[in-house]
DNA sequence: GATGAATGAGACTTCATTCAT
DNA sequence: GATGAATGAAGTCTCATTCAT
């Protein structure tokens, strides 16, 4: 069971995000999900109490990305610009292999859903990360500390989802990457020592 | 006839903007809109394609403050403050009129929609208004000339939204007015003189 | 005006059979029909108070069909005969002539219409028609005597429109003219003398 | 649940019935029906797949009705007129207990429609009686022979129509029984040996 | 853990028809 | 006679979600 076959769950995952790429999240039904999974109504509500669910294990696929980001970072270099770094970084990523609408759903969901609002979930190791760095930064000098870390960090991640949150606004007729690079360093400007 | 009713589509506008105060964007349904405004289906769908469209008519909402504030301002006021103090007024006039799901509903809806995306449109009163003050700054050496009045009027736009969308994100448990007043001055930093 | 443009009213019916004959009678809207003959839908309802009303103009067609036929016929020739002569040419015509989704329709519309039911229109030259033939046949002593002239011609037309009905309930698979002249004259059987 | 609640679908079926008997089929809605049926739109169109699907359930009950008739008519009787009997018997049925709306419904429907014409469906209880009828009065020679039985069965099936339609077509101003009983014996006198 | 028939809610469509101008 | 914006009525579709087995 364990070895031969993929679990369910994961089987449902695949599906999804495969339909996804496809179709987009509004023109996936949990009926092709499952169809394609080969799995059952029951099965996706029992694995997941809702369709919205599915959207947030997208943030797994980004907390991935930035385990790797971590790596190869060099711990010596500047604080500050490390957040430059991972942001320039994570928006080419985005832009590069993640479909615009996934994007646009996932931010829309977040927006009117009742439940968990995966985007700001603290424990994210997205958290975790920018928080050690604006805290190390502010250790350093590299950071401003007119600002606590926390509030910094929040600043920060806002300043992130604005910017991607316009980018699917203008339907992504200009790079992500590149406007991130331009104005990031003008959002967080306050903050450079 | 020209004096004695409202035209149709201004009772379904009104109607359905009553409901949608009373029981939210969600809460609210076509049926209710048009036994409200004493319709039918036939006439909301030859008014309006969708419901969501519905949603876009807040801009004009919107931009009717606009101009009562750009009436109150003083012209001699500097520049830059007048950006701050538009964005502080605006954002606590949200914040005390109208209901956070609304805004949520139409930051939600205009990022997966097809049509129109009325936050964008730049014939907005809002955006002639930003687009006016910039310039003036820029003539007059108060807000900084290193990027183009287009750019900055983005810039400055896309700021105002990620304040709104993060509050309703954090499902406004925080003041969108204070909020804005303390970082907007930090976004805008770099275009201060 | 009256020589040089069709009437608006003519026009219309041209532009309806038309249609009628590319999409079916369900298959045009009144719509179709007032951009084709460019007028209005205040000038369609000016001339037909409904759009079933068109339909009826097929009996027009009909009874044009039936005026010929009846110069065409010897006037010698048997009374019974004429009756089948008349059954199978007409059914023959409208086999090759007349798409069956509008016969389908005509008897549809008439079964479940209010208003006047053409197809039983006693004036028509169709009745005036049969009832000279009937009457001609039973002095003649052609056509069997213990049935009133009327209650044969209603049978007679009760007959034809069930060869019709039945040709369109089994959607044109068998020739209608062929049906009908097989079982016409079992129809009749009783009437021969 | 098996004992104590109808099913969903019959809920649907029975009170459709009794709406049309109250209201005819055109004054009857898909509103209507769910809402005495209890149900909901979900399940009203789960079952059917529009309402003129509704109608053929009509003929369920008309097969309860040739059941019913098969059991009562004496085997010995004759072949010829067991066929009269069963017109007659049927035909009184209907004036009596079926709105003629109804029936003009179904007629008119079947005759426009796609799908399924019911009124032809030979599995029907119906056609297997009729031509089981035939067959037998073709071995004991009180039936013609010149044609097949199911050339016969489906003359006779017609003639059926006809008599109902025209009955319909008529608004019902006579008496539908009566009128077979005249008629019918016309219209088969060439099969009677 | 799995299943899928059944549900509920509401958006949306379609058109013939009306009516003030 | 003509116009077409507006209407009304009902049918149909779409799906996420639930629940008895």
């Amino acid at each position: 069971m364990s070895e031969e076959k993929k679990s369910v769950k994961s089987r449902i995952v695949s599906a999804a995000w495969q339909l996804f790429y496809e179709k987009g999240y509004n023109g996936t039904t949990v009926d092709d999900i499952i169809e394609l999974s080969d799995t059952s109504k029951g099965s996706f509500y029992y694995y997941f109490s809702t369709k919205d669910e599915l959207l947030n294990t997208l943030s797994v696929i980004l907390d991935d990305f930035y385990e790797e980001l971590e790596q190869k970072m060099e711990p010596e270099m500047n604080s500050f610009e490390k957040l430059l770094y991972l942001n320039y970084e994570t928006h080419s990523m985005m832009e590069e292999k993640i479909r615009i609408d996934l994007l646009a759903s996932l931010y829309s969901t977040q927006l009117v859903s009742q439940g968990n609002r995966n985007l700001l979930d603290q424990n994210r190791k997205y958290y975790r990360l920018i928080t050690k760095i604006v805290e190390e930064g502010q250790k350093r000098g590299q950071i401003c500390s007119d600002m606590t870390v926390s509030g910094i960090t929040r600043y920060y991640s806002m300043c992130e989802r604005a910017l991607v949150s316009d980018w699917c606004l203008n339907k992504g007729d200009y790079s992500l990457g590149e406007y991130s690079r331009k104005c990031m360093p003008l959002m967080m400007e306050h903050f450079r020592v």
